[in-house]
DNA sequence: CGCGATCCCGTAAACGTTTACGAGAGTAGC
DNA sequence: GCTACTCTCGTAAACGTTTACGGGATCGCG
């Protein structure tokens, strides 16, 4: 390992102007700096990220937060990869690297951030899967760490973050299964405390209302966001005295087990039972009936992340005059044939 | 931030007593080791990382490398989640930490790993998605960092791998399908220069000849490995003028689009054509009918692969005396609907 | 010739740890 | 009372950078 020090008697001069060669700085014959920069391309210096994040107090990565095998994000999705890439567009015109930091399922998800703040990995952080409550937001806030959150919370820190259009889904949804003629619709969402089940589900009681319906205790269906999750859903459906004649599914991926558990059970979907799904995903696309839902821009998403992120930084935050932001991000519909009007 | 010196003066001692009573050595007195604890938990101190690595020359990290938007990759997908998770319970029992590092689709692999590698991020690697040759292996080992490749390759610096058992996927498929009277069997595998597909290829050609078949040259598809490539390749396999009578997958989320494809074509899957699958998935299992498939253990995966990884670098060799190690995962039968035997 | 300004560059401190070394105190053996 | 040894702890160097500070050239100008 060539450091910079081996640099510099190669070159015979001090590691002052090495360094400041390499980073350039103005004090620094024009000439001196060409020859540093030669040597060190033929030598392959690379400069030690330990000696340089422990003398500036940062180390020039953003970490992502995400947990495994949990309900919500356990199977993983082209959703995070999308984002992700989004996110790194941005980053790597600042030198930013991003790292993705796993959360397993084993461990307490406050615990894992606390543990890896206290390591110093990351000069900030984009946490995803937020909590109706979520004790890392007012923790990241305290230690001053700058963070973004994907994902809305009670829990407020004055902080930005960015979340999907639920409220814009369950009203589009509702809407367009109303002026269908339907009247029994029932909801499915993820039984754990993370906070978009209940975002969903209050914007969705208030755009019933909206039309004269309510939601009936039976029709509002907890299931985890995966395939397994969609088909013992499609058994509890199937097997209603007063079945609802349309669905909504927050999680795209429980359609495929919703389909096919309707088949098993007689059922057709888009025949017998309208469905609508969140988000438009590669899987999805292929099921037969097409399903209605609805795309976003997932790389866009990332970028528009990792900028306001900067912009909470202070190094970058003239970059990025953003102030805080807090924003929902759009969507568009998709439309499928698994919406079918009621009969009757 | 408290650091040690805060630590040590506070308690009115030396930050060398502190160190050593934190990294509890043995030169120090008991009583004052549970004092120094004390005053740790008390006060919030958390080491530096940034110091402790300068000093000792390791950052106590092990990356994960993996392409976003990459063919193979690309859609991310439940396969890594659980590898990660394997990984972690392993490496976490040795204080490491496990981090994902990103190679976005428009940055070259080698040079994202190179970047990486000079910045000094982890102390160990795991790569992901081998190529044909792949200058990643050269490269690591002309360094010396210790790494594990998930994935064979043509390129070999005794370096340790683990890889996916595709000659007895292969074998097990084609013995399968003969057996069933099928003697038209086709092969979709991905397009890109990941070895994978190679290795399969071949396997399928030597097993083909066991049964006396061989594999005409456009039975041989290339398709990307997805839900998309999977539906285009129906598409083009109801248009062949002798179509063969079964066909097999890979990659499982190929045989989404695949059925798609088939049904839009006026095919049936398992009727018409006999389908067999790479992977057992949660996506592919609510398939109809059922595609027959190989499961494996992908947490145990994990487990071995950082075992095998550890092994190699000399702070944990002795805890996992395990060599070199080079070796087939394996994977199991798991019987569907897919491929019932061929008609006449 | 003197003086200030400018341009480069060397020196050394600092970041927060770990650890080799040695020193002081106590203890035991003779 | 001397030596040898153990136990505990303080001292200081080292890891590889960055950067504030100052100093020697060189130059321009009066």
């Amino acid at each position: 390992m060539v450091g910079i020090k081996r640099l510099a008697e190669h070159l015979d001069i001090s590691i002052g102007t090495v360094s400041r060669a390499l980073n350039n700085r103005p004090d620094v014959n024009p000439e001196t700096r060409q020859r540093v920069l030669d040597a060190a391309a033929a030598l392959g210096y690379a400069p030690n990220q330990a000696g340089r994040s422990l003398r500036k107090g940062a180390t020039g990565v953003v970490g992502f937060m995400m947990q495994t095998g949990s309900e919500i994000t356990g199977d993983g999705d082209t959703f995070f990869m999308s984002v992700f890439d989004g996110v790194q567009s941005v980053l790597i015109r600042h030198g930013l690297d991003l790292v993705v930091l796993l959360c397993s399922s084993r461990e307490d998800p406050d615990a894992y951030l606390r543990r890896t703040v206290a390591r110093g990995f990351a000069d900030a952080l984009i946490i995803s899967a937020t909590r109706r409550k979520d004790p890392r937001i007012d923790f990241l806030a305290k230690r001053g760490i700058p963070f973004i959150a994907l994902g809305r919370s009670l829990s407020d820190a004055g902080h930005p973050w960015y979340d999907l259009d639920f409220e814009g889904f369950a009203r589009s949804a509702i809407a367009r299964l109303t002026a269908r003629r339907h009247k029994k619709i029932a909801l499915a969402a993820p039984a754990d405390d993370i906070n978009l089940g209940h975002v969903f589900i209050e914007a969705a009681r208030t755009a019933l209302a909206d039309h004269g319906l309510r939601l009936p205790e039976d029709y509002l269906l907890r299931c985890p966001p995966n395939e397994a999750g969609g088909y013992v859903m499609a058994q509890t459906i199937a097997g209603m005295e007063d079945r609802p004649t349309a669905m909504i599914l927050v999680n795209e991926k429980t359609a495929i087990g919703f389909y096919r558990g309707l088949g098993d059970a007689g059922l057709t979907p888009g025949k017998d039972i309208a469905v609508i799904g969140f988000r438009e995903s590669p899987q999805a696309r292929f099921l037969t009936p097409a399903l209605t839902s609805y795309a976003m821009d997932l790389h866009g998403l990332g970028v528009s992340l990792a900028e306001a992120l900067l912009a909470t930084m202070p190094t970058y935050e003239k970059t990025y005059p953003l102030g805080v932001v807090r924003r929902i991000w759009p969507h568009v519909l998709v439309e499928g044939d698994s919406d079918a009007p009621a009969a009757d």
